[in-house]
DNA sequence: GCGTCCATGTAAACGGTTACATGATTGC
DNA sequence: GCAATCATGTAACCGTTTACATGGACGC
């Protein structure tokens, strides 16, 4: 279960159930996602295991806070998870699904919007990651390859991200020129010359 | 429910629940998965519900085969999920979490050989693809742009995959060019000069 | 006779989401 | 007074995986 291995890397740092559900959201919702009902009832079971332990403490607003940390034993159990084999989940995109099955509507006009609305939303998502990775070179001259060991792995995933969403767009982009021009009234193809063989 | 909507699609062309799963894992396993025990009772499911019908069917080992098919109906459902909005689910990726936070073995060997093994895992995954992709314009001289619309959407979610791993591929290379040239005893890096501003 | 492939299913567990419930505090 | 934010939790449900169960037919 990595979300367990993920609240024990967070919780280096102190945090409550509501600060992670922030951090999720706000930082890393690009590789992780957790809804606040799994949050908190993981953290007690991390807590029974000894994992991480807990002190209450107060809140700005509202009544009291449960910050949590990792303790030693945690941070072996995190350890021993980063020294195993990486985790592939497998993958599941139900949006190429639909574009597989697209040719049931007999309609390329449709497959090319669709396209436009899968662009859209990648390239949403990867103007917000070069706005994170424009901003931080500003701010720090070490940007990206003099920056301290521990925040190189931040930007390595920061840089899939990135390279990811590019090769998306760019999917896009190229699927819809393809389909454009096979468009009734569309610029007929130079037929490609067969290479010498 | 994607399940629910794949099968559908698949069942344009008549197939058992054995023949479905087979499909999965050797047709379309880069973009979703089931198992056995998830087909059978969905098929039930959509049969209850008028989207596919079935009859019984003689095997070439063992008992009968129950055969299943898409109705009208069912077609007509599938097409209002093709119309529908991009199914884009919230992406985990346990890989980047371990990357993430594997600065907490403070061993940079540590995080290349992790990146090595991810470059292995990607790159086998690329070449599976680019077989195909070279058998299929092996086999049909239209390949790709003059292919029938059809086989088109077909091709589009093979070239997803292709530019998909191709970034994959390339962040660990890149990953790991960067993190060698910190490794005591690499060459140092030139200081990249300032471009005049 | 034994393993493999064909073929269909059920039951339990698991990871995650949605909905529901509660309550204090601050700013408008 | 009311909405938003801070804060913690439970219960029901959903989609998926793992484990279990059964049995016929073919090749070695």
């Amino acid at each position: 279960m990595s979300l367990e291995f993920i609240l024990l890397g967070l919780l280096r740092r102190p945090a409550s159930g509501y600060d992670l559900k922030k951090f999720f959201d706000e930082g890393i919702g690009y590789f992780w996602a957790a809804e606040l009902s799994q949050i908190y009832p993981t953290l007690k079971r991390l807590e029974k295991r000894g994992w991480v332990r807990s002190r209450a403490a107060a809140s700005k607003r509202g009544s009291g806070r449960r910050v949590y940390v990792t303790t030693p034993a945690g941070r072996r159990a995190l350890r021993e998870w980063l020294r195993g084999e990486p985790q592939f989940g497998d993958e599941r995109f139900a949006y190429l699904a639909q574009v597989y099955f697209m040719d049931e509507l007999k309609d390329l006009r449709q497959t090319i919007r669709f396209f436009g609305r899968m662009r859209d939303h990648f390239a949403t998502k990867l103007d917000a990651l070069r706005m994170l990775d424009r901003r931080w070179a500003e701010a720090d001259p070490r940007y990206p390859d003099d920056l301290p060991t521990s925040e190189l792995h931040l930007q390595l995933t920061l840089r899939k991200g990135l390279l990811s969403l590019e090769a998306h767009v760019l999917w896009c982009d190229e699927a819809i020129r393809r389909m454009g021009a096979r468009l009734p009234g569309a610029k007929p193809r130079r037929p490609q010359p067969k290479r010498a063989s």
